[in-house]
DNA sequence: GCCATATAGTATCATATGCAACGATATTCG
DNA sequence: CGAATATCGTTGCATATGATACTATATGGC
């Protein structure tokens, strides 16, 4: 229909995954960025480092940035910031003097509480109108397109 | 099995939706943006810009904004970079004198029919081995999570 | 027609991000 | 054991991003 675009050829941005993927999650991001940081001052790397603690107990830093796919220097920055609010504990390594393990405090766990379930009300609220199928698949569809990126970008990211 | 952590309510960040859609889709991203950005020399946004201008025609950046949820300065940025490159053409807005029209220059035509296949070959790579009516369920509940997220946000983004 | 307000686009600033370099400790190999 | 190399975490830097303020023009009420 325009006059004298008509340079198409068959691409779409509206319909290109990688665009609808980007547009998609900036906005989903966003939403709980900006809840997070308005109602406890966290960011989501702060937020995940939390979560991975709240899971797995203590671990080093490297081990966070194994499991989230986080930058370590984005896993120190929201690690000393937690640390700086008390909300995580560093000890010592036993066995590598370069290393530190990384626990909740009291705090920091009752933190996590309070937060996880408006978490899992975000979520709820996002899938909403879905059927249990379809956020099944979605899940396993975003898995298998990051494993995909992985290895085309040459990385050692496991399937 | 771990000994002391058990602060778990259920809330596992592996399985949390918006955790899986930022995870998946910063590794989609990071691998278009290193191609565009070694053989073309071209950001994200600069593409897409390339992308409207190449199917809409003579667009005002206000438009792009709207077609495609990046903030005006990104796309004021983007565009004076590709203007700066000859890629695209701008003519002042007949009827606002504080608006332009852009529009792709010839050379800014034969390079979005360069990287068009590309494009297409990565998304291809990408869903290699999905069903097709998987890629059409996926591509519409992330239409419906941006949506669902602007809602929340209070945004007047329409439906 | 004139003034108040709204809008298009740009510039400025503050923050976030990630790469590269670094110091400290571990490990490997002669 | 000692030197070369690798790894953990931090720091510095260079760039990207988005909110805010600003300039210029447009629009609506009087």
């Amino acid at each position: 229909m325009s006059v004298e675009a008509a340079n198409d050829q068959g691409f779409s941005l509206d319909a290109y995954l990688p665009y609808r993927l980007s547009v998609a999650s900036n906005a989903v991001s966003g939403l709980i960025a900006r809840a997070y940081q308005d109602r406890f001052s966290l960011s989501i790397p702060q937020w995940r480092v939390i979560c991975v603690l709240a899971e797995d107990g203590g671990v080093t830093q490297g081990q966070i940035v194994g499991r989230t796919m986080m930058d370590k220097v984005t896993v120190s920055r929201a690690a000393q910031e937690l640390l700086k609010r008390h909300l995580v504990a560093r000890t010592d390594h036993q066995a590598d003097g370069r290393s530190h393990v990384l626990a909740l405090t009291a705090e920091g766990s009752s933190l996590h509480a309070e937060i996880a379930p408006l978490a899992l009300a975000y979520e709820a609220a996002l899938i909403s109108g879905l059927a249990p199928g379809e956020v099944a698949l979605l899940k396993r569809l975003l898995t298998r397109l990051q494993s995909v990126a992985g290895q085309l970008a040459g990385d050692a990211t496991q399937a």
